[in-house]
DNA sequence: CCACTATGTGAACGGTGTGCACATTGCCAA
DNA sequence: TTGGCAATGTGCACACCGTTCACATAGTGG
């Protein structure tokens, strides 16, 4: 009975209307970005991976830039549930400075780290290879509909405003917490992704706990506190001495 | 007696061997860098300003990549020594912990401040559009002779051993402070040029020195020293409420 | 059933990075 | 001084890119 018009399910045959076009090229345009790099990345080659003119992206796009920000739109999102999922894994006692405290550094260690695992896309969400929508714009509501639950902004406010809450920092010490916090670990996701900072795997992380300690305690955050917050991965940040180049 | 055979001093005659085109090529890239954006940037339009065939520049240069990397380390030797004049606006009094403090605050202020007047510059320095040499690389020959005193990563160390041999900070504390320092810095250079945090001027010096006062804290720095290197610029950072966007 | 609108096509234009054969020139050796 | 060689610059060609435009097709509401 289904006589399949609802598109996105069978790709295989060669239908003159393609569906859902503009999901599939933001997908497409995900994965090239991913392998290729957003310099290297091409409409063309997207169109074609889909078997589609290059034209019929612009019935979607007004741009490249469009669609490399509707790329960036979903790399938001999936920066948020990344963020989310390790606030997840914090076990301290919900209210406890300790686990604002923690899940601080859970997010910071799930910022940096999406950064390193998804190079490409973090580029392009955070390079200028789309224009960002100024606040208040249109798209505002794309924006908005991109995010079922909080976005990575919010997230980060609502980080600081449980540490005030939990007690673990003052007010006073919390205004402008976001700007030094993000500033933080997006450089050093930054640093780290463009070879810059040349870290392994555990070296990152040492790097990375080592920033959002000295975050906490720029804030006001005791030394106790911090210290029961980074537990899980207590070392010796002696082997710190990174590589030049800069 | 001169014939004017060294080049560079007479750009006017059609000459069929420019002389120095390899100079030239950097100088037409850093400033079309500057005036169209990396991303935007093309080898012809830089032959073509030159009056030279695109086909010349590839007698110099490898690549458009490699084109782009001799611009990427002429801007590391323009911020080195913007740095170093930041430095040297520094009055406090040789060797107090208060002098390094508030050297380490101007440097910090110096980085920040050419990435927001120089963004493309500074993007195509550390985005990647060009391969960063490996280090020990033949590529380090260049690096060393492009820099007549401390390259940038240098001086933040020096800074970072001032500090502690000014009793500011502790021997252990310093460790690993390059990397929270740079990124802190690099993080909120990378937020204001990408206009994902809009600032403006007043509003990112006031951004600039939180980070750094956070910063010094994180290091162990007494209050009273962080604000003695503040002073020239104390002001209320209750309005730094960013705009979102991410 | 028909028109209308949304969507996809094909060809075209100017621009780009890059290789290749060839032209021109500065310079060093004889 | 002269001849030849290595360095440097040219012209052309190729494939690819973003973008536009007239046209083809198909789903949809009157």
């Amino acid at each position: 009975m289904d006589r399949m018009k609802s598109a996105a399910a069978a790709p295989s045959k060669a239908r003159y209307h393609h569906g859902d076009l503009r999901n599939a090229l933001v997908e497409a345009a995900v994965e090239l970005v991913a392998t290729r790099g957003p310099e290297a990345f091409s409409l063309r080659e997207a169109a074609r991976a889909l078997g589609v003119s290059p034209a019929a992206a612009y019935r979607h796009f007004e741009d490249k830039r469009a669609l490399l920000a509707a790329v960036a739109l979903d790399g938001l999102a999936r920066l948020a549930a990344w963020m989310e999922k390790g606030i997840g894994k914090v076990a301290s006692p919900p209210g406890s400075a300790a686990r604002a405290a923690a899940v601080f550094v859970a997010v910071g260690d799930a910022y940096v780290e999406f950064a390193v695992r998804h190079p490409a896309h973090f580029r392009v969400m955070f390079g200028s290879w789309c224009d960002h929508p100024e606040p208040g714009e249109a798209g505002e509501l794309a924006h908005a509909a991109a995010f079922p639950g909080r976005d990575p902004f919010q997230i980060l406010i609502d980080v600081l405003d449980d540490l005030v809450r939990a007690g673990a920092i003052t007010t006073a010490a919390r205004s402008g917490g976001e700007v030094v916090a993000w500033a933080a670990v997006h450089g050093l996701a930054g640093l780290a992704i463009e070879g810059v900072l040349r870290l392994g795997p555990s070296e990152r992380r040492q790097a990375t706990q080592h920033v959002s300690r000295s975050v906490l305690l720029g804030l006001g955050c005791s030394p106790a506190v911090i210290a029961s917050a980074l537990a899980p991965l207590k070392a010796d940040p002696g082997d710190l001495v990174p590589k030049r180049k800069g």
